[in-house]
DNA sequence: GTCTATCTTGAATGCTCATTCAAAATTGGA
DNA sequence: TCCAATTTTGAATGAGCATTCAAGATAGAC
């Protein structure tokens, strides 16, 4: 009969970057209430507890991200180029000094893993999926003659996954673009060769 | 007049094992009389509060840990060799099921830089000097002639870090033994060329 | 053996937090 | 316009937490 009044996906962004800035354990519901523009009940109602609000959010993070990589890597379109410019992306988020910096997914892997498993195997499969859409990429690269025909795809595309781990890790120290800049170029050569 | 009871150093390594279990945020006071085997007031006279043991348990980590690295990488020896086997030992540990996948700098920096800027100072610097020492051990095999001639060792050990990093990340959805050395492996030959 | 300075003990304190719930407000249909 | 279903509101609840502190225990000095 009567609609809830608020934007679900607004919500969930708000949630999120609460939940990025303070981690999900200093997060209080107040400021969540803050940062959402909701009120407890309404939390609540919507999304049973804070764990609900969170796991809601990665989902909502998780289609975000999708989105993104599918409008950097266009079907057909030369790999490499894309991949370049995908880690240039990522540069500019880790360089940014939002906290952004973190993926939200290995950070709430770091901070919940260990006391709720099922969270974790929600987070790792997201991981996984997100690893198998660089490996596609990358078989897709050998495919057009774009990478030599001896290179493994899931190989590379575990390298490729480790370095920008590393990547988002190394810019919570040392957040100078020319730095990330470099590591991010050196990264690109040991995947192309 | 009359001497604490405790031993210093492992009521710290006792402090820090529960602070890789569950966070800084959620080991509880109680957990941490529990590992240590100190009363709350014991910990507050020592420590003044639960920051400082923490404060304390990183300083003491820190120790370990370049205790550690100078036996991994004696003076004179042959530089590459010990990076192999330094590589090696940290898939060893990243492959161990209990927590120390995760370097103790680096979740604590995680989980508190944001809201502590002097514990991340302290960190960043701990972390700094880690990256200096391997730098160090890089320009050692220059000098060696271990590597070629051309190559810039602050380059190369920031890569190092940055690889780290990225391996311990892995590590907590993947950890395989062979996933993760075979990673190592090829962290170790973007190094050596 | 006694004394005193120091450490140990653990219950008490006050605070913050996630969560609940009943009352108030709002919407769309009749 | 009025009704019923639903959402919004925000104060109240109770649990868990870091921290304190006063009483008890202990070790060394003399």
């Amino acid at each position: 009969m009567r609609q809830a009044e608020f934007d679900r996906e607004q919500v969930l962004r708000s949630a999120l970057k609460a939940f990025l800035n303070k981690g999900y354990g200093k997060t209080s519901m107040q400021d969540l209430t803050k940062a959402t523009g909701l009120h407890p009940g309404s939390i609540y109602c919507a999304f049973g507890n804070k764990r609900g609000l969170l796991v809601a959010a990665v989902e909502q993070y998780k289609e975000d991200r999708d989105a993104q990589f599918a409008a950097t890597f266009p079907a057909n379109a030369p790999v490499l180029p894309c991949l370049k410019r995908y880690l240039d992306e990522l540069v500019n988020e880790c360089h940014s000094c939002d906290s952004s910096r973190a993926c939200f997914l290995v950070k709430a892997l770091n901070e919940m893993a260990d006391q709720d498993a099922e969270l974790q195997a929600e987070l790792s499969t997201s991981l996984e999926s997100w690893q198998a859409a660089l490996e596609a990429q990358i078989q897709r690269a050998k495919d057009r003659g774009e990478l030599a025909a001896d290179k493994n795809p899931q190989v590379l595309a575990r390298y490729l996954v480790m370095g920008i781990y590393g990547l988002r890790t190394y810019a919570q120290t040392h957040p100078q673009r020319e730095v990330l800049q470099q590591l991010a170029d050196q990264l690109y050569l040991s995947i192309c060769q």
